[in-house]
RNA sequence: UCCCCGGUAGCUCAAUCGGUAGAGCGGCGGGCUGUUAACCCGUAGGUUGCAGGUUCGAGUCCUGCCCGGGGCGCCA
């Protein structure tokens, strides 16, 4: 049996609700189309409903999608008909019904109800019947975040995230990349302390990580090519639609590569994951109205340029911008949005960037990275770089950064042991899933959202 | 850390110059055999965030506080 199949129960193993009705078949809603004429099963929840006279409509979502149920008086059983007008709102209720195609529906079918029986019903669900002119604002959103995640557009958006997530996977290992984890838990930073969650570590202070990539460093060295997939923290005062406190991070780390290895990487991996939303997650996509010619245009090749030919870009808009300074908020927007693509941004100063950036030999106040950013104004996405492999010069940086030697010991000895170049990149899930869905804010991109003051539920 | 905006019914919002606190949605009751976050009729629902002040009179003006949202910086 295929693991797709096991997915589709067998309703005379599970005992309890389905030994009423054997002939009827459990099946999900996104396999109904596989179904028409056959009386089937749903097990779910009540997501709307109206009634019109002598009809009821039940809109009923099972996790799959959703699927309106139609119930004509005289047409089902007297008692199971009264019982649809006492459901509520998110009631779990079991059905079965006649699977019809209808070009009315939605998606194409319908079912025409049999029985129905409640599991459970809520009297006093506490969002409310959401419709357009009354969208709860976030501050009483968040709070019932557990709940929020049922409505239609946080159900696209995690599906698309879920897409997402297994789209960068398959194109890692497409290109012979393993994924590898590193800890979660360092006593190390990898720039400096101020951002880090500090914990108690068995009396020892410790940091949750705010970044694998060191690790993924050793670990590309035993591997050749690795990335990990996880979450990272940052303890930024940040109030922003780009920020959480937690959010998960993709790192690829490869040995022997050089920046322009990273950016066809980058290149490919984007194209990808975008058109593969594209194709498998059409219907979360309508429901967010998505403008998906947007997303069509995400194509080969995407524009390089570097910090100066940024800088010029910025300049020419009117933008009062300073060399030498990092790209705030302001100027990443209009930097992509000169380009219906991914912008690839490289060589930028040193200076503002990170210690283990290697420079680059003809500009040595340029270090060899890029910062991917996302068009439509969603910022940067992907940042990364050739990494510096040669022993004292690192040890020179990390000086220079005011950073302690000792906790980068072991950091350093892979410079020692048959050092290599090599580069790798860290790219932002939650920011990405929120440029490819179109929504304004990161919180909405990951299930139980981090943000300053807010750690419930 | 700083800056900006907001807080009125369960939710979203009105309330003119300081002069009787309203509407839509949701709830409840009723109607409708094809609705697409349905529609129609009716109905209940309020310490206007808190504390003070000005005034004949404060949702509205002033001061302080609390809570929420957004932005900056930092970053992915």
């Amino acid at each position: 049996m295929s693991p797709r199949q096991s997915s589709s129960g067998d309703g005379s193993r599970n005992g309890g609700f389905w030994r009423r009705c054997p002939m009827a078949r459990w099946v999900y809603i996104e396999d109904l189309k596989q179904h028409v004429g056959e009386e089937v099963e749903l097990r779910g929840w009540l997501h709307n409903k109206r009634s019109s006279g002598k009809i009821r409509f039940l809109i009923v979502r099972d996790g799959t999608g959703f699927v309106q149920v139609v119930a004509v008086k005289n047409q089902v059983a007297p008692e199971v008909f009264a019982r649809l007008d006492d459901l509520f709102y998110e009631a779990s209720i079991i059905l079965r019904g006649k699977v019809r195609e209808d070009a009315r529906a939605p998606g194409g079918v319908e079912l025409d109800l049999v029985d129905l029986s409640v599991v459970q019903n809520p009297e006093d669900y506490p969002i409310p019947k959401v419709r357009e002119e009354n969208i709860p604002d976030v501050g009483k959103l968040l709070p019932l975040r557990h709940l929020w995640i049922r409505g239609r557009r946080q159900w696209a958006i995690l599906r698309i995230r879920d897409e997402v997530v297994r789209a960068l996977e398959d194109f890692m290992h497409a290109r012979g990349f393993i994924r590898l984890d590193p800890p979660i838990l360092t006593a190390m930073a990898v720039e400096g302390t101020t951002t880090l969650f500090k914990i108690d570590y068995f009396g020892q202070p410790a940091y949750l990580s705010q970044s694998g990539q060191l690790y993924m460093e050793a670990l590309a060295m035993s591997h050749g090519k690795v990335y990990s997939f996880g979450p990272t923290f940052r303890a930024e005062k940040s109030k922003t639609r780009r920020h959480l406190a937690e959010f998960w991070m993709m790192e690829p780390e490869w040995a022997y590569a050089t920046l322009e290895d990273l950016l066809d990487l980058v290149e490919d991996m984007l194209v990808y994951v975008v058109a593969r939303v594209l194709e498998q997650r059409k219907t979360e996509l309508d429901i967010l109205e998505r403008d998906t010619s947007r997303l069509e245009a995400i194509r080969k090749p995407f524009p390089r340029i570097t910090y100066d030919d940024a800088v010029k870009l910025l300049q020419e808009k009117g933008f009062d911008f300073p060399f030498g300074e990092d790209f705030g908020a302001d100027e990443e927007t209009a930097i992509s949005e000169s380009f219906d693509r991914p912008v690839m941004v490289t060589h930028y100063p040193a200076k503002i960037k990170a210690f283990y950036m290697k420079r680059d030999p003809e500009q040595p106040d340029r270090a060899r990275c890029v910062d991917v950013l996302a068009p439509e104004g969603y910022g940067e996405i992907i940042g990364g770089s050739e990494r510096e492999e040669d022993h004292d010069t690192l040890v020179r940086y990390i000086q220079e950064h005011n950073l302690p030697l000792e906790p980068y010991r072991w950091y350093l000895d892979l410079r020692k042991y048959g050092t290599v170049p090599h580069a790798g990149f860290g790219l932002g899930l939650e920011r990405t899933v929120a440029w490819i869905t179109g929504i304004h804010h990161v919180r909405e991109t990951i299930p139980f959202p981090r943000l300053l003051d807010r750690i419930y539920p």
